[in-house]
RNA sequence: GCGGGCGUGGCGGAACGGCAGACGCGCUGGACUUAGGAUCCAGUGGGACCACACCCGUGGGGGUUCAAAUCCCCCCGCCCGCACCA
């Protein structure tokens, strides 16, 4: 094949593209005799184009791909679209007359063809898309096996509602108070809505974070945290002149003979009665209104002041029978724990600031060795370690032991237990929107809830609504969905008219990629077994908590209904780094977005990749350059010009023999192996793909210099060996360019199908290093030495030279540190 | 407030506790050219110098070590996550 002058990348991506299509290398086989390797990168939404996040993402899942699959393995790549959510609709209601399913597909087209342009290596033919019905068919199916153990439940709560979407919200997915997705603050409403009960997974949750060494720490941290478990003590306090008790979550028992108050959430459904027949009454009506009519960042923020009201009601401590006034305080959050807090001022920092501004006292209750504790004179709660008094028979207990006695106590007189508590609630999937995976729920007068036989789904979404901002999902609008038969009487029935969550969809597609077309099961059980787990994931951290956690979640129900293999779906993750220009994340407000068309355009895909891997490491954010740009592209000129002149010309024969090679043939063969070790293990196994790209730049730098000397000195074997190595090593990098240079250079079979190079130790070592002499650490020659040299050998050679003898001369040699292969450091005095 | 991360040339970034600044960008000079914003070659942390030797340098301050960008402690700055969780 001849190779033009020319690096005409359009026309070589464009030929290869449809030749790798046409000749289907990228399809992988559900069994080989080789090893398998799941590489999985976040599917996108289709929002229209991509932009570079995910230019950067899926460059990064692609060099993996292929490093793993010249690597021997059998390496599952496919891509699909998590296409279910608001853009579409509001696009619908903003436009009028576009339908979301029509807006959905058209954005698919495009993403997908620009995925194409890139030239990332997946296998088409398992794509898949969640607004598709023979997806979201198994959307729903797992929605029922979720019902039918218990794990989907309908339950009035006060949810999340952000005004501006029109749909109730996760908890998940409100940061702040605010909205995620639009950043509206959201109100807190009475709603009948559907959960997922993922609280009952929360200590599996916990704890197989422990099994998740291949995550980074920080997502595992924060997953954590957002589960929040902790470990305490419900403890009951009767109300005076009632038979109602008011029982607090605590987690420090140790310090109840402290208690001087007892603060319920305004919300709190024992307040009203409580109230009813004080003085008091209507005050903390008017209170309990306006917090109720706070927004959520109002509520929450941690600046807004503590303010408390006194119901005239009092409980009784029922560990030492003190009267104790009960109170509402905006602080106290009725989703936490009990909805109700026992006021310890002496030994916790918020009930200590809002004691001194209510003049509530102070008992300190928890004595630390040193000068004893003065309420009078404190200025802030002693959350520490100590010693049990005013506590009745625990006093001089240390108070570690305390929490335990307490409780223990407190069990056996059947007025407490030791309770676990998580922050982690249950999981809100109703939406009120149209386009979603219809609940497969039928409400039916006379059977109740009744779920939509299995044989029945896809309940499938009726393409004629009305897309208005109801607030109602539009399938509500529409009769012809919402009326229905009762599967189980025949009566007449309504369907549930809200749809799921979004996140439901994407908490199981990678697996259904091993069986995306299979229409009699969610996926084949042989498929499942072999490809399952992910060995990487690939996407931003964004999802650490949202994407994630519900994912590990179905995996692990889904394991104990023994539909999938593997208690965690992703054994290794990396979070990519945003892409920001001018230092700030590219945004179309602030006008600093690049657009990976007009990049592709100008330079091609391989330029626009490469520059992106090289920029920064993956986890790293990387700051966008147009000049960097220009620079690799450059360098793959630099690669044409050194490569395509050669065509018809690489006819060293085998591979070259180490051992015979000598002067400038024997450096080019050693940078030649250098390089492919310096590569293997910064794609390998460290993910440097931005190292990896340098060392193949110094390869290309070296053959620049080799192939300068002349001919008659350079060994065709050395020279054909290095350019192979160079096109291979490359190849993951710039696909088209490195297809195009190797079928150039005389070679027939596609790049990407061939073995990753291996290189040779004994082409690596060198006869002779420098090494370094430092006198007290400071560097004062560099030498040559025997590769092999012993360190006593090093000591020998380095003190004899003459040079250094001039310098510790006069002065006493403490000591001789000789680093082989590195330096010698002598120590004088 | 709590948790995590990051501070290295003009810039992006390299450096198993062992030669700081690989590679790229930018800049400077040269070559080739009618021309070059193409290409090739060379130089490029700061100071000092004809040049060499040399001195100073990884946010700041201490420490451990023969040896610290790297490990430990304190401080400063920036970024991210959570945020009244009882």
């Amino acid at each position: 094949m001849k190779l033009e002058e020319r690096y005409d990348f359009a026309k070589i991506e464009r030929k290869w593209q449809s030749r790798w299509a046409e000749e289907d290398i990228y399809r992988v086989p559900d069994e080989s005799g080789r090893p398998k390797y799941y590489c999985l990168e976040m599917f996108p939404y289709p929002s229209g184009k991509l932009h570079m996040g995910h230019v950067r993402n899926y460059s990064i899942g692609d060099v993996v791909a292929r490093y793993l699959t010249m690597n021997g393995y059998n390496v599952l790549h496919p891509m699909g679209w998590d296409a279910f959510g608001l853009p579409a609709e509001n696009a619908a209601i903003k436009h009028g007359n576009i339908h979301p399913a029509v807006w959905t597909y058209d954005n698919i087209n495009t993403m997908r063809s620009q995925l194409k342009q890139l030239g990332i290596s997946y296998d088409w033919s398992r794509e898949l898309a969640t607004c598709h019905p023979g997806y979201y068919r198994w959307t729903q199916w797992l929605f029922l096996q979720l019902y039918k153990h218990g794990l989907a439940y309908k339950k009035k709560a006060a949810v999340n509602w952000c005004p501006s979407c029109a749909t109730v919200l996760a908890n998940e997915q409100v940061k702040e108070g605010t909205c995620e997705r639009c950043k509206t603050g959201v109100e807190k409403r009475e709603l009948d809505q559907w959960f997922f009960r993922i609280t009952a997974y929360a200590d599996r949750l916990l704890e197989d974070l422990k099994l998740l060494r291949g995550w980074p720490e920080k997502v595992r941290i924060m997953q954590e945290n957002w589960i929040g478990r902790s470990e305490g003590a419900e403890i009951s306090f009767p109300v005076e002149g009632s038979d109602d008790a008011i029982t607090v979550f605590t987690t420090r028992p140790d310090t109840i003979f402290g208690v001087t108050y007892m603060v319920l959430a305004p919300e709190h459904p024992l307040v009203e009665k409580l109230i009813r027949d004080k003085s008091q009454a209507e005050e903390i009506r008017r209170f309990v209104r306006k917090v109720r009519n706070l927004s959520e960042i109002e509520r929450t923020s941690t600046e807004a002041e503590k303010i408390g009201h006194f119901t005239g009601a009092y409980c009784v401590n029922p560990l030492n029978g003190e009267r104790v006034p009960i109170l509402v305080a905006n602080y106290v959050l009725l989703e936490y724990g009990t909805g109700c807090v026992m006021g310890v001022p002496a030994h916790d920092q918020r009930d200590f600031e809002f004691a001194r501004k209510y003049g509530l006292p102070v008992r300190v209750v928890i004595q630390p060795g040193g000068p004893p504790l003065d309420p009078d004179t404190m200025t802030e709660a002693y959350t520490g370690e100590g010693v049990m008094v005013n506590s009745g028979k625990f006093n001089g207990l240390p108070n570690r032991e305390g929490i335990k006695a307490v409780t223990a106590y407190c069990e056996e007189r059947g007025i407490g237990k030791g309770v676990v508590n998580f922050r982690l609630r249950d999981w809100l999937i109703s939406r009120q929107r149209y386009w979603g995976a219809p609940i497969p729920m039928i409400y039916c007068d006379r059977c109740g809830i009744v779920p939509v036989p299995e044989e029945d789904l896809p309940v499938e979404l009726p393409m004629n609504v009305e897309f208005k901002p109801t607030g109602r999902s539009p399938l509500a609008e529409c009769p012809e969905f919402v009326n229905t038969a009762c599967p189980q009487c025949g009566g007449a029935a309504r369907r549930e008219t809200d749809t799921m969550d979004t996140f439901m969809c994407s908490s199981f597609y990678y697996f259904r990629y091993t069986s995306p077309r299979n229409e009699d099961r969610v996926w084949g059980e042989r498929e499942i077994n072999y490809w399952l787990p992910v060995d990487q994931y690939i996407g931003g951290v964004e999802h650490a908590i949202l994407h994630l956690l519900y994912s590990r979640f179905f995996t692990k129900f889904l394991y104990d209904i023994k539909l999938v293999p593997c208690e965690e779906p992703f054994t290794n993750l990396l979070t990519q780094g945003m892409v920001l220009k001018d230092g700030a994340k590219m945004s179309k407000s602030k006008g600093n977005v690049v657009s990976p068309e007009d990049i592709v355009a100008r330079y091609g895909a391989d330029t626009a990749r490469l520059f992106i891997l090289f920029a920064a490491p993956p986890e790293r954010d990387l700051e966008w350059s147009d000049q960097g740009v220009e620079g690799c592209s450059r360098f793959l000129n630099r690669v044409w010009r050194l490569v395509a002149p050669l065509a018809g010309k690489l006819d060293g024969g085998a591979p070259p023999e180490t051992g015979r090679l000598v002067g400038v043939n024997r450096e080019m063969h050693r940078l030649t192996h250098v390089t492919i070790k310096r590569v293997t293990e910064d794609v390998g196994n460290r993910f440097n793909f931005n190292t990896a790209v340098s060392a193949i730049m110094e390869l290309v730098n070296g053959l620049y210099q080799y192939r300068d000397v002349p001919e008659t000195d350079r060994d065709p074997a050395v020279l054909k060996e290095a350019v192979e190595s160079l096109l291979l090593l490359l190849a993951p990098f710039a696909p088209h360019i490195t297809e195009e240079l190797w079928h150039g250079t005389g070679h027939s079979g596609s790049i990407h199908l061939q073995p990753w190079p291996k290189y040779r130790p004994e082409a690596v070592a060198e006869d002779e290093v420098e090494i370094v002499v430092q006198v007290n650490g400071k560097i004062r020659d560099r030498i040559l030495v025997p590769a092999g040299i012993s360190p006593e050998g090093m000591k020998e050679l380095v003190i004899s030279r003459p040079g250094v003898q001039k310098m510790i001369e006069g002065r006493q040699v403490v000591k001789v540190i000789p680093v082989p292969g590195k330096l010698v450091n002598i120590v004088v005095k």
